[in-house]
DNA sequence: CGGAAAAGTTAGACATGGCTTACAATCTTC
DNA sequence: GAAGATTGTAAGCCATGTCTAACTTTTCCG
């Protein structure tokens, strides 16, 4: 009830703050640290979207944010980052290597279904996925057959 | 640029919009009409928040509005109603029988991705239920299986 | 028929999350 | 060290989508 943008509480983040803190990890993990203008170029927002995020965010303390300063992950804030990240990855890995889906097309629905899937769920998919390398007869071969398969039942039209 | 909520044009519906078109089509399937109460009830929202959404549907021609009036689907509207449950109902039966989750679970999350997943993805997975079905030497015996395998791989806490 | 209940609508508020425009701070480079 | 470029912030706007409160219309009966 009570809680507004500056309480410090730990409600579900929105998709939209989920993608900025995520792009913060992926920049940092590339870089030494995270600008603003990285993030804005990442996500393609604006710069001042990015500082109205930021401010959200550090109200929520997962970042460490003063005006003009350097930006930080809090420990929670890393926590909740890699996550996300790890949602993004067994997602990604299970569009290309179980559904065959090109990684382009793959990552960018995985970006979207990450914000949705709860914890549950994509562990279930990270287990078919492993289930599906480890546990075939022939791991390749039923790669190939599901190909064909989709191509004897192609889509007529559009 | 010039569409606005006026413009009958055939951009992208929101998740939002595809869930009142949605549950229209499911209300329509089960009983002879629907009424905004119906709606409302089915999506938990309120009545006037029922209101502007078929407002806004009218103005792209997806269903047949008048205040205090029938309301139906156009053919154009239940075209897309169509589309979007039958999104649904392969996304269910995916994690239902493919990934073995609980259908109430299956049911929910069903619901969010049915507006992120493109055609392709959902056709993909279609195929990929299928084939599961019907291509694997046992159809139950890899469901046995994977199981087992989730049990062995079970997450230690939370 | 007539009035109460149910259903629908309008008006207005609020939250989110994006944008542009304009200004402020910082950095770069001579 | 100062000018210009880059980066960051503030203020204010817009769109979406929700809500409540209050009003209107329709429906349902007694």
């Amino acid at each position: 009830m009570e809680s507004n943008i500056l309480s410090g509480e730990t409600e579900r983040l929105s998709a939209s703050l989920e993608d900025y803190l995520e792009a913060m990890l992926f920049v940092i993990l590339e870089k030494k640290g995270v600008r603003a203008k990285d993030i804005a170029d990442r996500l393609s927002v604006s710069r001042p979207s990015v500082t109205s995020a930021l401010q959200v965010l550090a109200a929520k303390r997962l970042i460490n944010y003063a005006p003009y300063d350097v930006i930080t992950l809090t420990d929670e804030g890393e926590k909740q980052a890699e996550k996300i990240l790890s949602k993004h990855t067994v997602l990604q890995e299970f569009f290309t290597e179980v559904l065959l889906i090109e990684p382009e097309k793959a990552e960018a629905v995985a970006c979207k279904i990450e914000h949705i899937a709860d914890d549950a769920l994509v562990e279930r998919l990270r287990l078919f996925s492993r289930f599906m390398k480890e546990n075939a007869e022939s791991p390749e071969e039923w790669k190939k057959e599901f190909m064909r398969y989709c191509r004897e039942h192609k889509m007529p039209k559009k």
